[in-house]
DNA sequence: GTAATTGCAAAGGATTTGCAACAGT
DNA sequence: ACTGTTGCAAATCCTTTGCAATTAC
């Protein structure tokens, strides 16, 4: 039941051995929900016991997101994190605070529906979508943030 | 007439000073239509005379993104590139194919209202926002190219 | 004048790389 | 056996930071 299994397979697929050590770490990628750091991995790794190197923790993260089984991501933390694709919303969807950056997931159903209706439109099968709408969180405005180019729409004509 | 003067306008209000060093690496990522990296506007402002500190660029990009003038981008090259929101949509929907890697912009309007219902059910104050939805062009459809892990225990199919 | 910024170099931190020992096919 | 991988540490590269001199207000 696990994926770890599409990953050997794309391994022999391209001809690279299946080691224990990319077994391990698909398997700890594959069972976690969350954004793992390569800082996670290692050190979730290493309380499990197991003796892998970081350097081959980021040469297999290399190969996943390969495989288009796994997904890179930067939050603005000065490091990446990594995800899996299954069994995971296929939807994406986040405000994104401009002020304070703070990232806050969304649900909207309607846009699935929307996503159905375009992209048949144009012969295209989606698959998955990501949306992110940037601008002031409650938070921020409640401390009195604002945007600071509201109605420059078309900031060109501001001038 | 140079955008300059908005970012001027955010130092002041922010109660910030205005330098020339500030002034000039704006005017560089304002008159740039490229995404340019931090070594990128080093070494322009270099040929171009000035003398300008690589911190001094980088504390300056920050408050570039922080007015909400300049956008971050991470392209997984390794460093950041910035490139700033005049003359751009505000809002951004493309159809990304992960096959042949074709974008394709699309419109929907309605995404519009709905990101102005949506924001405003969680108290969020919408600025802009970007829409990729990914999957199959239909070109790579005729040429019978399919999501790659179809077929297999993989929710992408589940579509 | 005062407070903030600049520039330099040094520090910091994530990621990569070189290489001898080792594991997968 | 042969090829590619692992693990360690050193190296690399982007980015941040400390501080004396300088600049904006």
């Amino acid at each position: 039941m696990s994926f770890v299994h599409l990953f050997r397979r794309y391994l022999r697929d391209q001809g690279l051995p299946v080691t224990q050590q990319r077994e391990v770490i698909a398997e700890m990628v594959f069972s976690t929900p969350e954004h793992l750091s390569v800082e996670d991995i290692e050190s979730r790794l290493r309380t499990g016991g197991e003796r892998i190197g970081k350097a081959t923790v980021y040469r297999t993260l290399e190969m996943l997101v390969r495989s288009g089984l796994v997904e890179e991501h930067d939050f603005g933390e000065g490091f990446k994190r990594y995800e899996h694709l299954f069994g995971q919303e296929l939807v994406r969807e986040h405000l994104i605070c401009t002020e304070c950056g703070k990232v806050q997931e969304i649900q909207t159903p309607e846009l699935s529906r929307l996503q159905e209706v375009v992209a048949r439109e144009q012969g295209f099968q989606p698959a998955r979508h990501r949306l992110e709408m940037y601008g002031i969180c409650a938070a921020c405005q409640a401390a009195g943030r604002t945007l600071q180019w509201e109605g420059l729409t078309c900031p060109i004509e501001a001038l």
